[in-house]
DNA sequence: AACCCGTGGGT
DNA sequence: TACCCAAGGGT
């Protein structure tokens, strides 16, 4: 057996013992043949997002939308609503667009080649070479943030990423097996998500220590390097509460730029000041790149905008507003009760 | 290449 | 607490 082989076997030996169970999985052993539908709705919703905080997501949009020509044909802000909560909300909107690209396009079955999924929506190198491996048996080369690190460290790459991730790909290549493309891609995943993980690896019994070139060694954590963060800065903004007969005045945000088509509370620009004036209540929230500090304030009927809708405020889970704005309406409801 | 884009859990 | 991090993609 080769030595490329010999990494197959024993990572293919470790998934068929100890592969995580999870809704969107065929097990290692089972006929079951996979939904490309279901594989691909899986890639885009775990793009940067915990197993844990996908599953239940997963679960709502396959019985609501069980196959990709239900979700073509659903409206926008009922996915949009559906989506609300998980994040990174284009991807709900690119999740729609490759749908309908699917149906109108391709007759409503995807692409069987990594190039031809590359090409859809939302649909990235990782994304596109996870789904032909796992959805149609393609031998394509797989890299997410779990494989760059179990890679830099068995390969002992010590550049940077994101530069490193091309050496990473190459190291790789030769070692993704013909036979189960797709296992081993879940298989380098679980890998990297309960034994090769960033912190503290569990070395001891990982299936890979025999020939990984970083073992013993003490910087293991900060394999991969990273560049440094930059500093959040610290934003402010105001929200409107208009209320009229036990409706609220709801805005939905533009496509482009944060929370871009969701469902939200009307106000001003996020700015580095903060507003003179006091609110009812506040909420801190945290984003990728700033912090924000967002104040509720009254507002009269006569200030809704031209464009919006009231909503019953009894039934306000049913906006699907983005995480911020639903902070601040808990917030706002818990001090009227 | 560098920056924008959410959220929640772990430490 | 404050920071790190996650099955990345678009621009």
């Amino acid at each position: 057996m080769t030595a490329d082989a010999g990494f197959s076997h024993r990572l293919l030996g470790w998934y068929d013992r100890s592969a995580r169970v999870l809704p969107w999985r065929v097990p290692p052993g089972s006929d079951a043949v996979p939904d490309p539908y279901a594989v691909w709705m899986a890639e885009v919703m775990l793009q940067q997002t915990t197993v844990a905080a996908v599953a239940g997501y997963f679960e709502r949009f396959m019985t609501r939308w069980p196959t990709v020509g239900d979700l073509a044909a659903a409206e926008d802000a009922d996915v949009m609503a559906a989506w609300a909560g998980l994040g990174y909300y284009t991807r709900a909107r690119n999740l729609l667009a490759c749908a309908r690209a699917v149906v109108a396009d391709h007759g409503g079955a995807f692409p069987d080649s990594e190039a031809g999924l590359r090409a859809l929506p939302g649909v990235g190198d990782y994304t596109a070479a996870s789904v032909a491996a796992i959805a149609f048996g393609r031998a394509a080369v797989v890299v997410d943030a779990n494989i760059e690190r179990v890679v830099a460290r068995h390969r002992l790459i010590l550049t940077p990423l994101p530069a490193a991730k091309r050496a990473v790909k190459a190291a790789l290549a030769p070692l993704v097996p013909a036979a189960r493309p797709g296992d081993f891609a879940q298989a380098m995943m679980d890998l990297g998500a309960t034994i090769c993980i960033p912190r503290s690896p569990a070395c001891g019994i990982c299936p890979l220590l025999a020939d990984c070139r970083a073992r013993g060694r003490d910087d293991i954590d900060r394999i991969p390097a990273k560049a440094p963060k930059k500093a959040k800065p610290q934003r402010h903004g105001l929200a409107h509460w208009i209320e009229r007969d036990g409706k609220l005045w709801l805005v939905r945000r533009p496509d482009k730029g944060m929370l871009g088509g969701m469902r939200a509370l009307p106000g001003g620009e996020w700015t580095a000041e903060a507003p003179r004036e006091s609110g009812i209540v506040s909420v801190d929230h945290s984003f990728t790149h700033f912090d924000l500090r967002l104040t509720l304030v009254r507002r009269k009927v006569s200030d809704a905008a031209a464009e919006g809708e009231w909503w019953p405020i009894s039934d306000l889970d049913a906006a699907g507003l983005p995480t911020l704005y639903r902070k601040l309406t808990d917030k706002m409801l818990e001090r009227v009760a």
